[in-house]
RNA sequence: GGGCCGGUAGUUCAGUUUGGUUAGAAUACAUGCCUGUCACGCAUGGGGUCGCGAGUUCGAGCCUCGUCCGGCCCGCCA
């Protein structure tokens, strides 16, 4: 790293250079004043190199340090000395620098925080100075790490004949799915651009343009509100291809993905799992099961329908899971469960309990309405053993399925089964096509309009649209949607008839889609693909709660930039030019 | 649109349940002492609009209402 200023990084000398002169530039890290000798250590993205100054041989450069603090920006040019005592948790901790001369590049101001591991910040100040959180190695060393992710993916990519192309950011709205950013348009006044919410079109029509392998890691915008794991930019590594099929693209991918984990992590995994979207909804009661454990769901209608116990009775699904080793919970935790689901983040009315105890007896929160016998047969559906505790939930199906869902995940965590560093990977595939909405009384489409039906559905699109089921996928880890895609419609009257279902009419299609469908019929290929949120797999990859950690420059909550200010309003003389007032 | 948690020294927090003299701790910062530290040590010191506004009260960091800000979640996110 030798440039004009220095010779070496603060991270790489060691005892084999012991005797050689050196110049280092860095950030000052932590002063120790001993009375006559003094101690800096220096820092930079490479590591910490101590600095040392004795008052006795060298009085002049005491007195020069005399002023300096944290984090001002020096040069120090000095020989490499071993020390008398070594410090053996640092790489350089064998030498240190007697330095002959320094020069200040830049006084600091003292940090509102420690730049530290573990900083005395909290989350909102080290947002609205990240360029001073992003000196601390946990920050500093996420970034690293997107950063040998990204080229690690491109490399793959690129030995297998993806070509990266980009697409552009100022394109136009469209209705369907997520809210757009728009932006203005200065020479046609009452007009907007939008920013893409993926290169979804573009992708495709560069399949028309022969492409047949195209990748790009690019930024996607979505105007939605945010989560620890959801902000309004962020980064996908969208893929398509040509001439495939559905499995040509698991295939694929699932290559990217093993030699990903191998690369980056240093972890075979297993073959990829697959799971159909019903399979997950009945078992997991989520399109993204954490699958690192079980406690899959047992449907109990059957067996708990019988006796004059209404609520179940009136339920559309009666549905149970089998905490291992749990019958001994006492009466404060199994409120807690309740409490739980009551909460209205998951709004269930209520959790049904069945202890089977050590000694073969059955203690249930419904003893009332049914005896030993009925609970045993409980049991016996569920697989439950002595010693576990049967936690049940009733009501209409999706809702109470979600519910349980959440319970299972609840549970999962407090029994300790959704360990960090293992990874359980799925592919969710043959999701359904449409979607019904409630509120405004149409279909639509669960992944895109884009979204092929599978063949031998196709012919159910007027007739029974909602049982048409996809070729779409997605690729779930530890009950994180990583990726997802699907096999395109390349046709242009298939894809009239899937706007139609979606209850377009054919001059809306036509103006919204038209330059997609007009492509379409200027030799379109069979073509598919999917994106992978590159935010959410370092997060993933990494254990982390929050892709913010990932991220150079996040936003906060509700969408702002706290070290900016964004959003902020503009001048009148703005507003003006662009038509706005 | 909704639920929950938080806002007190530069910073991280305690104090709020039960209103009552001068609001504490740690850390950071400053000064002094200290020649082998590396979480250096010791001593001294400065540092507060208790987010903001209104109300209740003899009296509010503490109770009530409103509001702003931050975080997590539901809705939303093809």
């Amino acid at each position: 790293m030798k440039t004009s200023l220095r010779t070496h990084t603060c991270g790489e000398l060691t005892a084999n250079n012991i005797g050689e002169k050196v110049t280092l530039c860095g950030w000052i890290q932590k002063i120790r004043k001993l009375g006559g000798m003094t101690f800096i250590d220096l820092r930079d993205r490479y590591g910490i190199t101590q600095l040392a100054f004795n008052a006795e041989t060298n009085p002049d450069l005491c007195k020069q340090i005399e002023p300096f603090g944290r984090e001002w920006v020096i040069q120090v040019t000095g020989t490499v000395a071993e020390r008398y005592s070594k410090n053996k948790n640092i790489p350089t901790g064998d030498i240190e620098i007697l330095a002959e001369k320094i020069t200040v590049l830049n006084e600091s101001l003292t940090p509102p925080f420690t730049i530290e591991d573990e900083s005395d910040g909290g989350d909102e100040l080290r947002m609205k100075f990240r360029y001073l959180d992003l000196r601390r190695n946990p920050v500093k060393n996420n970034l690293l790490f997107r950063h040998k992710l990204g080229i690690a993916i491109r490399n793959y990519m690129n030995n297998i004949g993806f070509v990266e192309i980009e697409t552009p950011m100022l394109v136009n709205s469209t209705p369907e799915g997520a809210r757009d950013f728009v932006v203005p348009s200065r020479l046609s006044h009452g007009e907007f651009y939008a920013l893409p919410q993926s290169p979804q079109t573009f992708k495709q029509l560069l399949m028309v343009s022969g492409f047949d392998r195209y990748f790009q890691i690019v930024k996607c915008f979505r105007d939605e509100d945010l989560r620890a794991d959801r902000q309004p930019e962020f980064t996908q590594i969208d893929c398509e291809m040509s001439f495939i099929t559905q499995e040509d693209i698991l295939q694929t991918f699932e290559g990217l993905i093993k030699y990903i984990f191998k690369e980056i992590k240093g972890i075979d995994i297993e073959p990829i799992e697959r799971i159909t979207w019903h399979d997950a909804m009945k078992y997991y009661g989520s399109d993204k099961p954490d699958a690192r454990f079980g406690m899959r769901f047992v449907e109990l209608n059957n067996v708990l329908q019988h006796k004059d116990f209404k609520v179940f009775n009136e339920a559309e699904l009666v549905v149970g899971i089998v905490a291992k080793g749990c019958a001994h919970y006492s009466r404060k935790q199994l409120d807690e469960l309740t409490n739980f689901v009551k909460r209205p983040q998951v709004g269930a009315t209520g959790l049904v309990y069945i202890q089977c105890q050590e000694d073969g007896h059955f203690k249930s929160s419904v003893d009332k309405f049914y005896d030993q016998n009925d609970l045993q047969a409980v049991a016996k559906e569920c697989g439950a053993e002595a010693g576990d505790l049967i936690l049940i939930m009733a009501g209409p199906r999706m809702k109470t399925q979600t519910q349980l869902c959440q319970l299972r995940l609840e549970m999962g965590s407090r029994l300790g089964l959704r360990k960090a560093g293992e990874y359980k990977l799925l592919w969710v595939v043959d999701f359904p096509l449409l979607e019904w909405d409630e509120e405004t009384q149409r279909y639509y489409a669960m992944h895109h309009p884009f979204t092929a039906p599978k063949p031998e559905h196709e012919a159910m699109l007027e007739s029974d649209p909602g049982h048409v089921n996809a070729n779409a996928y997605d690729l779930v880890i530890n009950g994180t949607e990583v990726g997802g895609g699907s096999i395109r419609i390349h046709d242009k009257e298939l894809q009239k008839r899937m706007f139609k279902a979606l209850g377009f009419t054919e001059e809306e299609a036509q103006k919204q889609f038209g330059f997609l469908m007009n492509a379409f019929q200027y030799g379109a290929p069979p073509h598919g693909g999917l994106a992978f949120g590159f935010d959410r797999m370092c997060s993933v990859l990494c254990d982390a709660d929050t892709i913010r950690d990932f991220i150079a420059f996040p936003k906060n909550n509700a969408a702002r930039d706290m070290m900016l200010g964004a959003p902020t309003p503009i001048s009148d003389a703005q507003l003006k030019e662009l038509g706005l007032k």
